[in-house]
DNA sequence: TCACGTTGCGTAATGTCATAACGTCACCCC
DNA sequence: GGGGTGACGTTATGACATTACGCAACGTGA
């Protein structure tokens, strides 16, 4: 699929400019991220894995974390997985902050959105440094 | 407390209403959650209960499981935890829906808001069922 | 060129979170 | 009193994640 290989570029790209290694364990990571289309078990990625070296849970989790923490993938928290960043990273539109996911329960399909707008009815003085937004339902095409 | 001995009874008249039975462990657990004021970790719920027969994991679950589908309590995904739902149920406002939580990394607290809105971004058709947001940093209290 | 700090990753063990599966008892309804 | 249901005890297991240690590769300055 010419997306993934368009996804994987774009992220060469991002994090060589950023001076971050995109190293080939963090690589094939993602790019088992981006070929599953939608969020991922740890260790599912493990088994996609192996066959090329037995690899062990922190192998996974290492690569998980570096991509996280430079926005290339989410945590999907509701459900222990990992899902690649949307988000064009080759655009002046880096995903910084938090996404904002809509999750579909039948297809498994994954929209995402960045979170721009704060939340109108925070609590007073509360000042926010991380959100965790995931919508669960159906996408339109599962919508019967 | 006055405010956790209220939330309890009202807790038992929400259940009465609705033909929901709060049994002793259930209520206990309840109790628990709404003493802690913050998230508590289900193990710990579990090493809490321990003073008064040895409880097994799917004790501590079942009656978590109870209290989250009643709209009692909330599970805080991002920290695998579990809060007492801070909406006033003797009031015509049940949670049964989802909620959008504010907590505190600094001192644990945690507040509370009904998800009235839609997100105004979600994607054409999505039908959503179920929301978790989370939202994480300083209260106005730690902020310094 | 060599010592040294840093980074990435292999490996083993462990820790943390959650559920499956089965049995028992109490209760309600007929 | 037979049969269904719901709540809970108990044992075992599964699923998710981290700690700790070691080593090899790399860059950097002496
Ligand atoms: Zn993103
Ligand atoms: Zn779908
Ligand atoms: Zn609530
Ligand atoms: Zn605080």
């Amino acid at each position: 699929m010419s997306t993934a290989i368009h996804m994987l570029d774009a992220a060469e790209r991002f994090c060589t400019e950023r001076g971050l290694s995109l190293t080939p364990m963090r690589r094939r990571v993602l790019e088992l991220l981006v070929e599953a289309g939608g969020p991922v078990k740890a260790y599912d990625l493990l088994s996609a894995l192996k066959p090329g070296g037995a690899a062990q849970p922190p192998t996974v989790y290492r690569a998980l974390d570096f991509l996280t923490r430079a926005g290339l993938a989410h945590k999907v928290e509701a459900l222990n997985a990992y899902t690649a960043c949307l988000n064009g990273h080759d655009e002046d539109d880096p995903c910084t902050g938090s996404a904002e996911l809509f999750i579909c329960e039948s297809c498994g399909n994954v929209d995402e959105r960045h979170m721009h707008r704060a939340p109108t009815d925070a609590p007073e003085g509360f000042v926010i440094t991380r959100s965790v937004v995931e919508h669960y339902g159906q996408c339109v095409r599962c919508a019967n």
